[in-house]
DNA sequence: TTGTATGCGTTATCAA
DNA sequence: TTGATAACGCATACAA
């Protein structure tokens, strides 16, 4: 591996015009410029980059942190983020936090190690402190959560009322018997979402049942099984709210399974509209996230962030839109 | 920030020593290595993992090329990947290559310029001397495709024989008349698979109708625009094969939507076998690959070229799975 | 067991 | 316009 040395020799020049042509410093005469051009492609020379960040102290690399791979809810905010910050020279890596608070944590000091310039994340499953704290002293943005305790600049709709907004669409279908499928504890949006189903049912003076809310892994897997377990212990329910779309496309199969039809002997509703909701029959009727403009915004503001300004901790709140389709049998054909 | 210096200073001790516990080295006695710990607390010090990186020219992170994020396919083999780098020490880092070769190209400079250890590529769109050179220089594993031009390690299914079986399924069924969904060209196994329906239509001498063969993005859109396009236009055929099963599902829409139902008027089949296809109605025919195991695979091989392995170049074949479902018309219930 | 000193490859300051 | 050189933070060979 030829190295700046190699290459200032073979052109006769010093490391330090070599290092102006590759940082485009216009202060070289073409002559020169040409000479060394010519010696990096005659050595293949590549500068190393360890040795640029080091120096520079910047990787023009942005961490994101999903809760999960392969969850095609973030693929269109995955393209929003993109679409900002690769224009600006930066680049995108994704890792997931398994919904691991201790994983999440050790995914930090790959920022305070300097490995990324800043991050994105979308688990935020840490204390609130703990965030606060990050979020303090480097450049995060911490989207699609809420934070109400402490202050924070993030980036997303109000998932509580979302979920009392959709909550109240089945009531005003005339239901009163409601099973809710939660996802895990550990991510505080399912809370937020808990929590706007609750407040919807009390305020209609709806008894909420307590056995007929299930914590589950937000995958399809996941609320099959718990629905499932739940249909053979005999619960009885009119309507499912699902914290997800894989966990009510789960609870769906589950109630099929179990010889209920949707929407006609129980309705169901999920959240986020991923890509699977319009696609399985029947279609889901649930909450739409503005996913691309999710992702520009928190790529904007970081950047901002890397840029040096202060944070904010402006909340900014998104708009969401119901989705009203088959699974809760109120289907209106467009 | 404070450094290696503040920290010796703190505890009373050279950086040396510092060092040496920052590596867990056991030449240091627990007296001093106390201070030292206490001295990094005190100054909340971590380690600029640049410098280090820098130092050591080893990041511990490993990069993985997807053609697209957001592929569900992808996701047991990434965690196949974990299984065998994570307990290592390594990290990995997720890109999508949007399948454009221009893109993955630029991928390669990430290695080059040393931010990661080494690269498993998905994609493997570039032109087979490129890739050649690069797995002759650095860490690369290249798989889910077979190279047959040139010799390279690589982890994959044989995509060709795969997709001759599954053809060759829909012919013993007395399928005449076929339509073939592609994606990109770009992506080779694409082309493989392709050329396994030809080969298997080739050897019963049923005739071919170039008109039938459409490229398509490999998305369910994808599969439904074309397919849309080509009933509209009047075409007939009794089967369709898919080169993936987002294109699969696409056509099963496009067909249900232009009034023709499947299995019963079009058998339909796809490939990879991601989750949807058995949630999909009707389930989905295909072929299933050995996703976790791939994933470990490709790791390991990766590992051992990190650790100074010379590239074997043996190509390495996994074995598929026909998934006989719904959408084929000749279901058998478990 | 601990300390001293060197160098990794680059950028950037200063002088020429 | 160019060159000499210091500095970035750390790991490590060698000396003590």
């Amino acid at each position: 591996m030829s190295n700046i040395h190699d290459v200032a020799q073979c052109a006769g020049v010093s490391i330090a015009t070599v290092s102006r042509v590759l940082q485009g410093s216009p202060k070289v005469s073409p002559k020169t410029r040409n000479r060394i051009n010519e010696a990096i492609k005659e050595l293949n020379y590549h500068p190393n980059k360890l040795a640029q960040n080091f120096r520079t102290q910047k990787t023009y690399n942005i961490l994101i942190i999903l809760p999960e791979l392969g969850n095609t809810f973030y693929t269109e905010i995955l393209a929003g983020i993109e679409s900002v910050v690769n224009p600006q020279g930066y680049r995108i890596l994704v890792v997931s936090s398994h919904g691991q608070p201790a994983l999440e944590a050790s995914l930090y000091s790959i920022l305070e190690e300097k490995q990324v310039d800043g991050i994105i994340t979308f688990s935020a499953s840490l204390p609130a402190e703990t965030m606060y704290q990050y979020a303090n002293q480097y450049p995060v943005v911490i989207a699609c959560r809420r934070i109400q305790e402490g202050n924070f600049s993030n980036i997303a709709i109000d998932n509580e009322k979302a979920s009392f907004d959709i909550t109240n669409y089945l009531l005003n279908l005339g239901h009163k018997r409601f099973c809710y499928l939660a996802g895990p504890s550990e991510l505080p949006l399912y809370n937020d979402r808990l929590l706007g189903f609750r407040k919807a049912l009390k305020k209609r003076n709806v008894a909420i049942d307590e056995n007929l809310i299930l914590r589950c892994e937000s995958t399809i897997q996941g609320g099959y099984d718990n629905v499932l377990k739940l249909l053979n212990r005999g619960a009885r329910f009119s309507a499912l709210v699902a914290g997800g779309d894989t966990l009510a496309i789960g609870a769906i199969r589950a109630l099929n399974r179990f010889g209920r039809s949707v929407p006609s002997e129980c309705a169901v509703v999920g959240f986020d509209d991923i890509e699977l909701s319009s696609i399985f029959s029947p279609s889901l009727t649930t909450v739409r996230q503005p996913q691309r403009e999710i992702g520009i915004r928190s790529a904007e503001q970081l950047l901002d962030l890397i840029g040096g300004a202060k944070p904010t901790f402006s909340t900014e709140i998104l708009d969401y839109e119901l989705v009203i389709r088959e699974s809760s049998g109120d289907f209106r054909p467009e």
